[in-house]
DNA sequence: TTGTATGCGTTATCAA
DNA sequence: TTGATAACGCATACAA
């Protein structure tokens, strides 16, 4: 006879299931379907639990099943607080419905992504929430041939994967063009993160040209590339404001970078919004609380987590052909941008 | 004869070794131990496995093995960005090294910290990345119990769980008390965040009445609680300003509040350094680019994760008695307390 | 409502 | 270096 493999010193379902006097089954019952169990089996089925400490071994259950209470995250960095707020809607909305988060970063590579995708689906994951709709084939086929539930957040077009949690990037860009045009700016400068494989930068690119060229300002356009932080916004700011074909609206695609530069026009002593005119992307706090405040576009980002968990519940719980989900945005004109009149 | 349980259409190991002409095992080893298998016949898996698109189940590996290439990380919240920092330390060093992270936020609730490692042994992770040194007996309980690799972060006592890596908020607080008292300041509040079950606000506490009690300025000492916000800053702000016994500093316990303290001074034209002296915690990029910059405490938010990160892989890797690290902190003098001298 | 038999997809063990 | 066999710990299918 061979040697039995080494068992883990673990508590095992047997010996709880021993210890209250039922077979494993039973005990495997009261925990995960307890109205199917009788009431005074339950009890002692508990109380063997609580005696014994045991944790139930999720891969076994998982394998067993061929369902795994987690969802995969795909998220570009969560450095960037609005990535953590989905984050936070996500983890809010799933753990007390039982479902653990794994966690991945891409930093806004698509083959990274596909490396993620390819780690999390190792571990049968229930749904997958991931980042915009840029994807590489290899994401794409794996996707499509696992067959798990899919959200891709923060975009909107006609061709999603699976499931969609968003808002339209290029609309919100184009209508903050707008706003500051109507606020009386008429050389207006686009600031915004890179965007290879970026489909919500490129969205607002394409929004910010849709409105300049809509509004017939589009001889003074300028587009400038920025990474994400405060010193980022202050060079970017510099660099316009040394052009020699002058601008009066900056257009910032984030609210890290208008801020930063809002603070550099403090230090400079260039007025806010008299000299410049400074409009971010996302609304967080900091933009409400900023001097001059910050005109912004306010984006559902706790929302979309909260939503696509909701979705991605209901798609686990049977439910089908649902529906992609616009969250839309909201201009918020504040002091940063002159009134218009 | 009983009816077949639905396999799942996915393809496994044994049609990626029957396409390569050896047994399931030898596909096994080609591609975790690549060195243990003949060349050609590694190639030849490599290529089934390529025709196939074959992605392992971790789920049945990990059974079957006994160890699971995943990480658990129990932070407060995901939105304080200190937090995030730490996460993308653990991420940049963990992922690479092919385990994944299993992301859980306690609310600063120990026993919502319970629940969640509860759900994460479930999933025998390779390691468990906690917050703080406050557990409730439950999870020291289980922790025990299970014998997985724990590390305790963001802070540094005799007591460890397992390891630690962190520094020491009280000699922190201490020492910036220490700072302002040496530039000048008297009348020194302390703003800090809620300190049940917070081991590092009571730790920063710790370190201020100890401070203040040293430099014999006790008695105009103040201490505030303050949620995590900029408007709590501004809000800590004013009513301390409101007091008939005048404060001419504060030590904020976290940078974001000092900064909305800054903004509301400059709403309320007070001047900062000169009517009262501000600092702040952690060192976020905001204390550098603020108008003032702010004086704070420089933390080492993304090297803990770095360091948990690898002081894991170690242990995992078979070292044992790996000690505790603590990597310090620096105060970081800028403008928003008065010169020293 | 409870139990029996069996399988989930992989790896540890031992033998060749 | 490769393979046969037996676990890993649980849940499904079916019967009682």
């Amino acid at each position: 006879m061979r040697q039995a493999r080494a068992a883990t010193n673990k508590v095992r379902i047997e010996e709880v299931a021993r210890l209250a006097g039922v077979s494993p089954i039973t005990v495997s019952r009261a925990l995960n379907t307890p109205d199917k169990v009788n009431e005074k089996t339950r009890a002692a089925v508990f109380a063997a639990v609580e005696q014994t400490g045991y944790i139930p071994n999720r891969l076994a259950g998982s394998l067993a099943s061929n369902r795994n209470r987690t969802i995969g995250v795909i998220i570009p960095t969560i450095t960037n607080s609005i990535f953590a707020d989905k984050v936070q809607g996500l983890s809010d909305t799933l753990t007390p419905a039982g479902y653990q988060i794994l966690l991945g970063q891409s930093g806004y590579s698509i083959d990274r992504e596909a490396d993620l995708v390819a780690a999390f689906l190792a571990q049968s994951p229930s749904g997958l929430v991931v980042t915009g709709s840029a994807h590489s084939q290899r994401t794409q086929t794996m996707l499509k041939r696992s067959g798990v539930a899919v959200v891709e957040t923060w975009t909107r077009n006609e061709t999603p994967l699976d499931m969609q949690v968003g808002f339209s990037n290029e609309d919100a860009a184009f209508e903050m063009v707008r706003h500051l045009h109507s606020a009386g700016y008429r050389r207006i400068a686009l600031v915004v993160a890179s965007y290879a494989d970026n489909d919500r930068a490129q969205g607002r690119l394409r929004g910010y040209r849709r409105a300049v060229n809509d509004l017939g300002i589009a001889d003074a356009a300028i587009e400038l590339q920025a990474e994400f932080s405060f010193s980022e916004g202050a060079r970017a700011l510099n660099e316009l404001m040394a052009k020699r074909r002058k601008i009066d609206a900056i257009f910032f695609a984030n609210d890290i970078l208008a801020v930063g530069a809002i603070l550099e026009c403090q230090r400079r002593g260039i007025r806010v919004p008299q000299d410049v005119g400074i409009a971010g992307f996302d609304d967080l706090e900091i933009a409400t609380v900023s001097v001059p405040s910050l005109t912004t576009v306010s984006i559902p980002r706790y929302d979309i987590g909260v939503t696509t968990a909701q979705l991605l519940l209901r798609r686990l719980d049977g439910e089908t052909n649902l529906p992609g989900v616009d969250l839309g945005f909201r201009i918020v004109p504040r002091e940063s941008t002159r009134r218009v009149g």
